[in-house]
DNA sequence: CATGAATGAGGGTTCATTCAT
DNA sequence: AATGAATGAACCCTCATTCAT
């Protein structure tokens, strides 16, 4: 009988994840979350000792489940072409899913003031997954120093969008930069491009 | 006597700024807030008449005051050179005044959740202030198109090192992912320089 | 310059009426008071060291000048037909005035609690007044001692009247109720009338 | 464990009652209804989603519990003597517990405050328990019609005495007042009566 | 094991009142 | 004498959490 009990922590780390986004942290009440998930309010902490727990939990789900699926690179497309595909294809997953994209940035902040070392950790996977991708498009001639890179570049751009997303409701101008940032990875791996 | 009025509500949006940084928005209670400017509660409500109205404030403090004197543009410089300058000094800026920095952030979420129109006419208040000081920079040859454009980048990346830095604890990397985006910024520039 | 601060008192104590009728006695706040005379706050504790004290003077406003241009009985109409009529014509004060109406019959609670002597004396005023009208409109055969029971009924009436106009937004069957108890009262009038 | 619940609920209203009759509407918090109550304040939120519901089950309790219990007509003894003893036990129910009458009367001005819509609603229920008692009262020959009429009447004239017990102090005068209203409602059913 | 019932602590806000000028 | 500025106390309500079963 372990599963039952593993299948409501689940459901209430998927309800916490949803209430978070569409209330932020501060309307992430207990109440709520319950609800959310169907399940009686006491539950909540049967399955954990404490919101604080429920929500670092979160995070976990988030490392074993969520981001993979969402960005693809044509092999030997070459890294600029890459990175700026990646962006496009990140800005398109925060417009399909922007309530998600911004429970992630919210909780980047609730928990590095609950654990810092965590905080780092889990940005940190999200910058390796799209360093993988990268590298998969890399051509011969592009230099390997600019992945790294690149990779922090689009997440730090992609956290940019969203922030400016909440702020303009997603609409707007937000191709023109999009454009802008894209063809400039293009022209910095150009730049960059090996001689052999 | 309207001086002393007036330093009270700055001694509250001070303290409300470093409340928001350290417990974060959830935790930036009106008590909590009063508390830290040493003032009693009611005086919050006497000079802003709602938490919200005090939230609001904080951004035209950071407006007016804190990005006005953080960035400074040398006329005739070219709009590329100054994107790039004005990127580093915000950089410079998060680094200093990082306090000020995550509330920034955290409160476009937070506004955004009360009052949706808020939130873009107080983004907007930043890009305005960059917007104004890029055309300071401007040659006659610039393409006067990329001014927004570059304020909303500049924006957007700022608040993309904001989250990366409270996820890597402001230390590290950040070095290289500025000077890549900086190269960008001119290099782009340069690409739309008008011809006479 | 003593005419003056009298003219502020009343304009307080008018402004105190209106505000009680519109808001009810625990929506009467200071605040709102001053507000409705035009006055600053601290005026109004300068004029009422209270506020307990400013509506203790609303009654004695009422006394001296509201109530008594109301209601009008032909003379020697009959004492039977004089309470109907008045019964109308307070009915028809009550639609005329509800707010006031109102304020009148909530100020009764309000008073009884603070001063309870004073609670009946005003009322009798208003009782007073009727049988001094009613008075007005006997004929010779009528027996004097329903006078005063009359006037007691008609107020206790009103007042009913008054709570059911509240409950049911003074629409209605009214008009029934009204007719019945006319009625009511010129057939009482008429079994006691005295034998010459 | 219902019962408890329950019992809660009612001693929550009782203690409603109470502290609204000494304090009136405006000195009828929740902190002084919870602690009369002998009950934490939370449990009064607990119990009721909101002060207003609280106030809404005072009037249930009161028609339900109340006036039920406070009214008894011996059936088919005729329409008028019905009304005419419905009015005079209804005086005794307020002269037994004029606590529960002010409250009561108070709080429909409160309620038609905060909701219109639930004012009439609830004044009706009173209405309809004395509607419902006079049917059984009536006889073949009387007029169905005046039943809402009376209960009407009835109604108003007990909100009518309540705020003249309230200026007078429950002493004195009522009973001739009750006598010759009730003297009124025979005669009235009597000329209506219906011609088989 | 699981949960309905219960609550202390604290949330934002407004009040009548007083102070300083 | 007159009033803008200021505030302690209290408002209704909701929170995360813990019992009792």
């Amino acid at each position: 009988m372990r599963v039952p009990a593993d299948e409501r922590r689940r459901a209430l780390i998927q309800a916490a994840i949803e209430v978070v986004a569409e209330h932020g942290i501060e309307g992430a009440t207990t109440r709520r979350i319950a609800e959310r998930a169907g399940s009686p309010l006491a539950r909540l902490h049967y399955c954990f000792s404490s919101k604080e727990e429920l929500i670092v939990a979160i995070f976990e789900s988030l490392a074993n489940d969520q981001f993979e699926a969402a960005v693809h690179i044509r092999p030997g497309v070459g890294l600029g072409r890459a990175a700026a595909s990646m962006l496009r294809q990140l800005a398109a997953w925060i417009d399909r899913e922007p309530t998600f994209a911004r429970a992630q940035v919210e909780l980047v902040f609730w928990i590095a003031r609950q654990k810092d070392s965590m905080a780092s950790k889990v940005y940190q996977m999200a910058v390796d997954v799209f360093a993988e991708r990268l590298r998969e498009g890399m051509r011969d001639d592009d230099d390997p120093n600019l992945v790294e890179l690149f990779a922090k570049m689009i997440a730090a751009y992609g956290d940019g969008m969203v922030v400016q997303g909440v702020a303009f409701g997603h609409k707007g101008i937000r191709e023109d930069l999009l454009d802008t940032t894209a063809e400039s990875f293009e022209r910095l791996a150009e730049a960059h491009r090996l001689v052999h």
